[in-house]
DNA sequence: GAGCCGTATGATACATTATAACGCGCCTGT
DNA sequence: ACAGGCGCGTTATAATGTATCATACGGCTC
C-alpha cells in the first residue's frame, strides 16, 4: 500500500490542492509538440487548441462542448472540425475518449502502452487516468484464457472522486 | 493440449464448436424469468423479446439494429420501445452495454458483481463477456490509490478472437 | 363493480453524437 | 512551375439516444 499523497503533478490521478494548472497545461502541451515532432506530425492550430482546451478543463469534455468553448473570433468550428483534432490526438495518445461518457480528455502523463484506466465521478464528472501493471496483467489474463489476441483495453471505473465522497 | 473445450455453454467466452445455442438461449431465458420473478419485475413480452434477439444473436447488436430484426407483424417499434426493454435488461444484468460499440449484449452467465470484462474482436464483431478476480482486485486497487469510491467497472478489451486471429 | 394508482406501452417529436463528402488553399518535393 | 498530399472549412446527413404524452392494463381498496 502506498501514501504518498502527490509525486508529480501529472500523477497524481486528481488534482489535489496544491496543483499548479499552468504548469501541467503546458508541460503537457510541450509533451505533445515533441511526440507529435518524433513523428513528423504536425501539431496545427486546431490541434492544439482542441488539445489546450481538454486540458485547460481538467475534465472530460463532449465534442460539442469543445465546440461552444471553441473561440474563433465569434465563429465556431463545425463539429468535424473538432472531431478530426480528437481523432489525431487519439491516435497519439494525447488524448481519450471516454466511451462510456461519450466524452474525451486529456491525457497528462505521456500515453504509454495498452490497458488503461480512467476512474470517473458519478456526481461531478471529474476523470483521472490512471495505470498499473495489475490491471495490465489481468487484462492480458483474461485475454489468454480465452484464447483472445489482446490488442488494447480500456477499463472505466464509476464511483466517487475523493471531493464527492467527502462532501456526500 | 486440450484443456477442456467446454464445461458449460454460459462459461466458454466465445461459443465453440459443440455449442448449443437452442439450449443456451432457452437456458438463458429461463434464469431471465427468474431473476425478474425474484424481484417481483415483469418480464414482459418486449423485454423477452429483446432479449431473445440479443441471445440469439449472440453478438453485440446496436439498439436500431435490434429494432431492425424486432419482428412485429410488420411493423416495428420505436427506438424508445427498445431502449427502454434495454434498460430494463441491464438494471438487472440480463444484458450489458459495451460502451466501446454503443452496442447490447445479453448476459449468458448470471450476472454477478461488479467489475466486469468484455473481449470484443476488432474483425468480426463478436463479443465475449468475463470476469476475474484478478480484474477485480487490480480496478479496486486502482480506485483505493486514489481515493476513489468504487462503484463498478467495465473492462473493454479490443483484440482478435480465436477464429479470426487463427484466419488471419 | 367503481374508482384509483402505478407501471408498461405506443407514438411523435426532438436532442445529442458522429461522419460523409467536397472543394480550397497551403505546403513540399521534383 | 506544378502535381500530389494533407489539413481546413463547410454543408449535409447519419447514427444514437430521450422527452413527453396519452392510453391501456392490472391490482388495490372501497
Amino acid at each position: 500500500m502506498k501514501p504518498a499523497p502527490e509525486p508529480k503533478p501529472g500523477s497524481a490521478p486528481f488534482p489535489v490542492a496544491g496543483h499548479d494548472h499552468r504548469a501541467c497545461i503546458d508541460g503537457a502541451l510541450a509533451r505533445a509538440a515533441e511526440v507529435c515532432a518524433r513523428r513528423s506530425l504536425p501539431l496545427t492550430e486546431n490541434r492544439r487548441a482542441v488539445l489546450r482546451l481538454l486540458l485547460e478543463s481538467h475534465r472530460p469534455l463532449g465534442a460539442y462542448e469543445l465546440v461552444e468553448r471553441f473561440d474563433w473570433g465569434g465563429r465556431r468550428p463545425a463539429p468535424a472540425q473538432i472531431y478530426r483534432a480528437l481523432r489525431f490526438l487519439e491516435s497519439l495518445g494525447l488524448a481519450h475518449r471516454l466511451a462510456s461518457r461519450n466524452a474525451y480528455l486529456a491525457c497528462y502523463a505521456a500515453g504509454d502502452g495498452c490497458a488503461q484506466a480512467f476512474l470517473v465521478c458519478d456526481r461531478c464528472g471529474a476523470a483521472a487516468e490512471c495505470a498499473g501493471d495489475a490491471l495490465e496483467a489481468a487484462a492480458r489474463g483474461l485475454a489468454r484464457a480465452a484464447r483472445f489476441e489482446f490488442r488494447a483495453g480500456t477499463l472505466e471505473i464509476a464511483g466517487r472522486c475523493p471531493d464527492c465522497a467527502a462532501a456526500a
